[in-house]
DNA sequence: CTCGGTGCAAACTCTTTGCATTGAC
DNA sequence: GTCAATGCAAAGAGTTTGCACCGAG
């Protein structure tokens, strides 16, 4: 992600509504949906038509500004600020809570040794079962 | 998977509709989509509604007779049987082929030791990058 | 001034739901 | 015969697209 001197990724053109866009992703602490963000926004002083999120959204991700995340739980898009982190989550099977893990269990593996006729270049990981408070609360309400 | 001696499910009414799905499935090398397993089926003696694949398959997943599966790709959701293997999969970035892979470099890892405050019970993991065919072809068509 | 970005509406895809009829047991 | 499963229609969520107007550079 290049930027300018300014925080702002070089060559985009800086509306409102993506600035909105990016300083919501930067509050965030979690993956947004679409939706989310652009309420969030709502809450600000500027308002968002959906689908310029999306829009927004897609050439942040083309710009490799933004990374969006599809988990499993459910089947919409959720985007997070490209941090350059290599990190995973964590979803609970019970609450749907998502919770980050920092510490990556392929982290030492050379991914290209996987597969020969494959050429990795990235993975995504994600963790299933029961957070501290379902575990706690333990079967209960597994039958949703 | 509990089945009965002849291969059907145990305790699950037996219609030509899920009997098709459960076929159509057990024919399949890649998890399919609601309506590839609806086409397919229509290629056969027996028509099925998409509304009653998606039932069916809804069944099938409470019953641990299929897996569902989100690919980060797209938004959509794939099924296949549930053959109990341990896998995972890796999807071209260019050609969104799907590709088994039959290692998982998880294997070894003792799962409850990532996070204390997490119990995990399973996981997901999914690899990108160029197979075989788009790594020869190289970079180009990367900007489709 | 120019051209890309946005508001807005409408379409589109995938999935779910409601209800009357059908068919398995 | 009974009750669950299915056909069918219609709704619903999330996302994409088309077009005219607006506003950043």
């Amino acid at each position: 992600m290049k930027e300018t001197p300014s925080g702002w990724p070089a060559g985009l053109k800086k509306t409102k509504q993506r600035q909105c866009v990016l300083s919501v992703l930067e509050q965030a602490e979690k993956p947004l949906s679409a939706m989310e963000i652009a309420s969030l926004i709502g809450k600000e002083d500027c308002t968002i038509w959906l689908s310029t999120v999306y829009r927004v959204l897609e050439l942040f991700v083309k710009e490799n500004v933004a990374v969006k995340t599809v988990l499993s739980d459910s089947e919409k898009a959720f985007y997070e600020l490209n941090r350059n982190e290599h990190k995973h989550y964590a979803v609970c099977l019970n609450c749907h809570k998502v919770v980050k893990i920092d510490s990556c269990p392929l982290k030492d593996l050379a991914p290209q040794q996987i597969d020969e006729d494959f050429q990795i270049t990235g993975h995504k990981l994600e963790m299933y079962g029961y957070c501290k408070d379902c575990k706690e609360k333990d079967g209960a309400a597994k039958e949703k």
